[in-house]
DNA sequence: TTATTGTGCTTGCAAAAGTTAGCACATGCA
DNA sequence: TGCATGTGCTAACTTTTGCAAGCACAATAA
């Protein structure tokens, strides 16, 4: 199997291995696989195949999917996308919404991303005026 | 590796290959697998890796995903479900809100939803209804 | 009719994944 | 201090995946 490179997969699940406080031998039967083999697996010795990882994944409670992407069993573009734009993209995608609604989504949407930025910069009073004004808007839909 | 059902990723690939008029050996050629490999994947002799699918699935012009699913290594309420509730999901999974901002674009999609659906009943005096408490619900969000 | 080509499959084998037994070292306790 | 336990790893072995060689049968052409 593809590994998007030798030390991403391993140095992952060591990583969150580690988050967790876990010793190898403990994730090793949490996830069912002998506690070697995760070590090679780390190591990046061997390259595991879907099983193992969806199990990997169970135990450290983490998507598989993630553990998939830097596998390169799937492609970043449909995972690693979706946090940063995901909630943009996946109103565009909605065929539930109509054009309308989903430009009022999108706007809020950006408001409170805004806002959120300004919230650790503590500006409380810039807070209020875009609220306001997203919420006009959606009034202004109608 | 698990396969969901022996004969589900098998039948769904002998399915598509003759959909596609190729013979056994043209599409493992294709793929870049032995054909009697490919024989025992198709009778559920032998349970293929995530690479041989993604490769099977490339010659077969699929989404490697729809394999993935079929050989039970993504779950189908992660690939199907993504369209229908991928805006919910992407709401929540964004670091970037805080719990009172999911709620509200919660809420304000929920509305749009339950708004679209009507649309399709045809009754616009409830839309106009479900939009202004929408908007209200924002405000006092301040 | 025979020879050729195409099709799907069987079987033995090689390579890779995954396990078992055990080692070297670290840590904690009496 | 010695002993017990925990940790990560090595090496031999087992199991599984995937391939190569070839078989049986069907279809076609001379």
């Amino acid at each position: 199997m593809k590994v998007r490179s030798i030390s991403t997969l391993g140095d992952y699940l060591r990583e969150q291995r580690r988050n967790a406080e876990l010793s190898l031998r403990q994730l090793a039967d949490l996830a069912g696989v002998s506690n070697p083999y995760l070590s090679q697996i780390e190591r990046g010795v061997r390259k595991p195949s879907a099983e193992v990882l969806q199990q990997l994944a169970k135990a450290l409670r983490v998507s598989a999917e993630v553990l998939y992407v830097r596998a390169g069993l799937l492609d970043p573009s449909e995972e690693e996308g979706q946090e940063d734009r995901s909630v943009e993209m996946a109103i565009r995608a909605d065929p539930a919404l109509s054009v309308r609604q989903k430009r009022v989504l999108l706007d809020i949407y950006s408001s409170f991303r805004r806002e959120a930025h300004e919230e650790e910069i503590s500006e409380p009073l810039r807070e209020s005026t875009t609220r306001n004004r997203a919420a006009r808007r959606a009034r202004q839909e109608d």
